[in-house]
DNA sequence: TCCGGGAATGACAGCGCTACCATTTATATT
DNA sequence: AATATAAATGGTAGCGCTGTCATTCCCGGA
């Protein structure tokens, strides 16, 4: 009752297990004929290959490692779609790892990834430990950090610089006659680039610094408190700058509440272009960050790199763009 | 500067590879003295084990395979996240699956997983296809199916009923006065359920049958476009049950948009208990369903069911519950 | 002192497949 | 007809690890 093996296969097709394998990894060096049959065999046996075994003996596994810090971020959702998509043509497949956010984890995950003997590593985010920077080093395949830039990648990097986009939402923000703002985020890395960002920019407007709120994580909620913080402690700012719409939708929904005319009282605006973002009202002016396009285009490097194509720019920038709407 | 092998690390050690390997899988068969030896040698070289050899011989992958339509919907985020918990304390790994919803998809994804010898496969949703059905059961492998209860299941299902979840909005609606009603959602299997026992239910409590609006796909935007729909065809309904909390924000945000009054002129209701639903005003009342304990049980199964304990029944009801907030 | 028994370790074969090279057969060229 | 060339196929070895069984070593008890 256990598994057909391929040597079961050539003998009901009447060859052998070499030409098996290659009629299924490469059917234009098999006659039509003995092609057919093996088929008919495999068929008939519910023959499936054992990968592990492949993985061995040809040293391709045809595997993508990906680790992800949480799969619970829709956001991310999308860039996993994008990669899937790309490595999906070139028939491989995607390992997924979830380190949820702890560095302890990530390393252990990383083993297990590694062990697997991937072709390729994605990393949603950027690679701050320094051992683990040097271990993938030493793998000797392509690694591709994302969502995040970085002058200097372990291999290559895609993704937009959060800092630019927190410098073009306070220029936005300005233009729009808001002067006194303030910024909520999370203490992640992305949450800080955009934060610093968004400060430089103030300042070399000679705008006031702004207020930077933290929060511990990023749901509805916690956009709503960070507001009713924002609003007690500093009753005269002008414009609150969300790093995620998730936060914004809170900070929106908290302004409807208390009767805070919006943009006129207080401009609110956020990042990543959520749905609902865009069908509240007022909606939300956001940033709208590639999300998917992140994902697809990582996914095209490491199938091009596989292909052994030149390398092209170690850092690839994807952009982002600002979406002004009613909230502002 | 290939990858070092587990010779190399016993002869660093000055011990044997089958040491090693235990050294690794089963430490309290070697001396400790021997042990220390060897984990030196281990991260000194950086040794990762070849996980595809170590599958060939042991015949255990150490994976589990999750089958999931798409990973883009944030509910079954929940799920992945349970799964994920639960398999992770016995050292198991994810190998995700994503079919997209195509059926030829499915089969192709299924021989891509089974290739990797995965120790249980877990699918969120119910195996339809009676060629998948029959290759799952040859297998000789767990096989859960998730999110929606079947009286015959390829192994063990584990979620809750929609039709009863579909029943149990009606009930309440009924309860609240309001009797001509609609239902909205996706052309899917478990939206066809919840309709189903919505309808049902409806007939037993001699209401009307309710209006059945059929949307393509489940985005804010489809939700608004049914309820104008709605109300065009059918301007005296008095509530509508969406299939899932995505649309119902979007009934909701429509009636806020023409100013009809909720639940007063028209109760509203969703299915899944996202934040967003609970923090607009009027509150969406919906279903909770237990997402990440469907996971988390599923993941339980499989590893009970690989240390061989007894099997359990082979339909989990995991229940749902009704909340009841302002929108009705 | 000898022996039995368990702890620690190792030798060997083989998991199922594919790379490499060799061989056979069919087809084209002179 | 003889040779060159390509297409089709197969034999053998080995990918890196672990299961199985054998061996060595040490200790306590008779």
């Amino acid at each position: 009752m256990s598994r057909p093996r391929i040597e079961e296969v050539a003998a009901r097709a009447g060859t052998s297990a070499i030409t098996v394998s290659r009629a299924l990894r490469d059917p234009s060096k098999v006659a039509p004929a003995t092609r057919a049959r093996v088929m008919a065999a495999i068929a008939a046996l519910g023959y499936i290959p054992n990968l592990s075994a492949s993985s061995l003996a040809s040293r391709r596994s045809g595997i993508v490692g990906l680790l992800v810090p949480t799969i619970d971020n829709s956001i991310f959702a999308a860039t996993v779609q994008g990669l899937t998509d790309a490595i999906a043509t070139a028939g491989l497949q995607l390992l997924l790892g979830d380190f949820r956010y702890s560095e302890e984890g990530e390393k252990t995950l990383v083993r297990a990834l590694v062990g697997r003997q991937p072709e390729a590593l994605v990393v949603v985010g950027v690679v701050r430990d320094a051992a683990l920077r040097s271990m993938l080093l030493q793998l000797a395949i392509p690694v591709i950090e994302t969502w995040d830039l970085t002058a200097k990648p372990v291999d290559i990097v895609v993704g937009f610089s959060n800092k630019a986009a927190g410098a073009a939402m306070a220029r936005h923000l300005l233009s729009r006659g808001h002067r006194r703002l303030a910024f909520v985020g999370g203490r992640d890395h992305r949450a800080a680039a955009r934060a610093q960002g968004f400060a430089t920019a103030l300042k070399e407007a000679g705008a006031p610094a702004p207020l930077i709120e933290s929060v511990d994580s990023a749901t509805i909620a916690d956009g709503r408190r960070a507001l009713a913080h924002i609003l007690s402690t500093a009753p005269k700012t002008e414009g609150v700058f969300f790093a995620t719409d998730v936060l914004a939708v809170g900070g929106l929904l908290e302004c409807q509440s208390r009767g805070i005319a919006v943009p006129k009282r207080l401009a609110v605006a956020g990042l990543g272009d959520l749905e609902i973002a865009r069908e509240l009202s007022p909606a939300l002016t956001t940033v709208r960050i590639p999300a998917y396009e992140i994902g697809r285009r990582a996914g095209e490097i490491v199938v091009g790199r596989l292909r052994g194509e030149a390398a092209g720019p170690r850092v690839v920038d994807l952009g982002f763009s600002v979406l002004v709407r009613d909230s502002t």
